[in-house]
DNA sequence: GCACATAGTATCGAAAAGGATACTGTCAGG
DNA sequence: CCTGACAGTATCCTTTTCGATACTATGTGC
């Protein structure tokens, strides 16, 4: 089964010509989506760490994208039951396999707007 | 200069941590703007035929996230002053660079939603 | 008892994005 | 004369997105 429940929430409607490209952008849109992906590619974290390191996004706005992005089956979130309550996020299989996308735009980045964002580059 | 005038709808703001990520994402959101590279990636086209060949797409939106991307120095726009108006796009150095980028979105997808996407794949 | 940390929810409201529809002006075809 | 194609504008309205703020529950440290 290709695309289980893909949870869009953006319709792709009728897709008349080839546009898997557009299926994939309904995946990643969101603003931060593809900010997370990022920061998961080098690792599990924890969701304060992802807070800590995505400062400008909002508590709202990361729960609901990593939800979304856990729906779409791209992040996995483990819950500890302790009692500081603990969660984990880390990139899925599928998650992994967008490593080339990413990759490939923080290349695009890193060429197009000059030194200063690579010498911060985390 | 590297980033001349992004003409940024949306403030990058700080972006503390390394971020050409972000700053990349800025300049290719917008529902439509990944899809109409993507068209142009194989060669010029009129507004009409990008019209066409995205038929969700409506001219308001089309004219607006070109206008973007003439902006932000991706695609570029020539306009041949003949009297049933002529107005073709086609992609600068800049947005040709973003193949990469597209390719992998393309490939992402086809390998994901499965072979319905590809049959279709214009 | 109070504050802090964890990982969130809930609610409100502003702003932005996107869609529908109608209109422009000129020329060619019938 | 009427219609269609071209490449848009202009206007209005709905939907979605995003941000701010306040709140939950539990345990530890002071």
């Amino acid at each position: 089964m290709p695309s289980p429940s893909p949870a869009s929430r953006r319709k792709t409607g009728g897709c008349p010509t080839g546009c898997s490209v557009e299926d994939t952008l309904s995946l990643i849109d969101g603003k931060w989506k593809i900010v997370i992906l990022y920061k998961l590619l080098r690792g599990t974290l924890r969701f304060n760490e992802i807070r800590r390191q995505i400062p400008a996004v909002t508590q709202r706005m990361l729960t609901n994208q990593l939800r979304e992005l856990e729906a779409d089956g791209l992040v996995i979130r483990t819950v500890y039951p302790e009692v500081p309550p603990r969660v984990e996020y880390s990139l899925s299989a599928k998650g992994r396999s967008l490593e080339p996308v990413l990759l490939a735009l923080k290349a695009w980045g890193d060429a197009n707007f000059g030194a200063q964002a690579q010498a911060r580059a985390a």
